[in-house]
DNA sequence: ATGGTTGGGGTCCAA
């Protein structure tokens, strides 16, 4: 089974570059993050096309908005209301009847790393709140995969300069402690990092602002597949496409794909 | 130290 997410940055602009991943890539299942669309909008009739007969999205206008679309049935399908907002940030269904799969989109948390910034701080209220919903118990009962971007990078070599990027939004301390304890909080194992060491620089973004993203290459790793410890033994694969952020017209991030048995 | 770009919706906000 391969598992796809990508922060697209508009699906309704990017749709022909969505459907070129798919003929790519062929996954099973596509999890998006900032779809930027009122449901009514929302392109479902490409995905179907492709066979993605099962889906499960919550959008709306202008800003947020997350889709699951996939080749194998969905179930239980729900939306989360998120630190009092119901801002489309968060959805979940069960894939397959085999594991339930929460695909999440963090607020990116504004420009000042700062308490008296509401950006940054609705941003921390955020993970605080997805680490204390995670309850130990979901584990036993069901495994689970998250995925998303996630708006921080948690490990040195996921950003290009540790020490720069001390005091940029998404790898501060703050933030970095409050995402390890939600990563710890039922013991989720990155899967991505399973397959690449931490001393290496790993990214899956890169802004739209540098003149030449590949040659300046100061990106951050953003875009997260987690797994809950049952499934360790059934991820078999990783790839960042980096050569998607290169498209005509790219989103800012790359797809993040996990293969599992 | 600063500004650099993109998308959506509408004459600015979020990233």
């Amino acid at each position: 089974m391969r598992l796809v997410t990508w922060n697209i940055n508009s699906v309704r602009l990017r749709i022909d570059l969505v459907m070129q991943l798919i003929d790519k890539q062929k996954p099973d299942v596509i999890c998006l993050q900032e779809t930027k669309t009122p449901d009514e909008f929302f392109p479902v009739d490409a995905f179907v096309g492709k066979g993605f007969m099962h889906y499960h999205f919550t959008g709306m206008k202008g800003y947020n908005g997350v889709a699951i679309f996939s080749k194998l049935p969905l179930s239980a399908p729900q939306i989360y209301k998120r630190v009092g907002k119901n801002d489309c940030r968060h959805i979940s269904a069960r894939v397959d009847e085999k594991f339930e799969l929460h695909n999440i989109y963090i607020p990116a948390g504004g420009y000042e790393a700062d308490m008296a910034s509401e950006k940054f701080r609705h941003k921390l209220d955020f993970v605080d709140e997805l680490a204390k919903w995670f309850p130990k118990e979901r584990t036993a009962k069901a495994p689970m995969i998250a995925v998303g971007d996630l708006n921080i990078a948690p490990l040195e070599n996921d950003v290009w300069d540790h020490k720069k990027m001390l005091d940029v939004v998404s790898h501060t301390p703050i933030e970095v402690e409050k995402f390890t304890r939600f990563y710890n909080s039922i013991g989720w194992v990155d899967a991505i990092r399973h397959f690449v060491p931490e001393e290496k620089k790993l990214y899956s973004w890169w802004s739209y602002r540098a003149a030449d993203w590949d040659a300046a290459d100061k990106g951050r790793r953003l875009d997260h597949i987690w797994v809950t410890k049952g499934l360790k033994p059934a991820i078999k694969k990783h790839q960042i496409l980096r050569d998607v952020r290169g498209w005509e017209r790219p989103s800012d991030h790359a797809p993040v794909i996990l293969d599992l048995l």
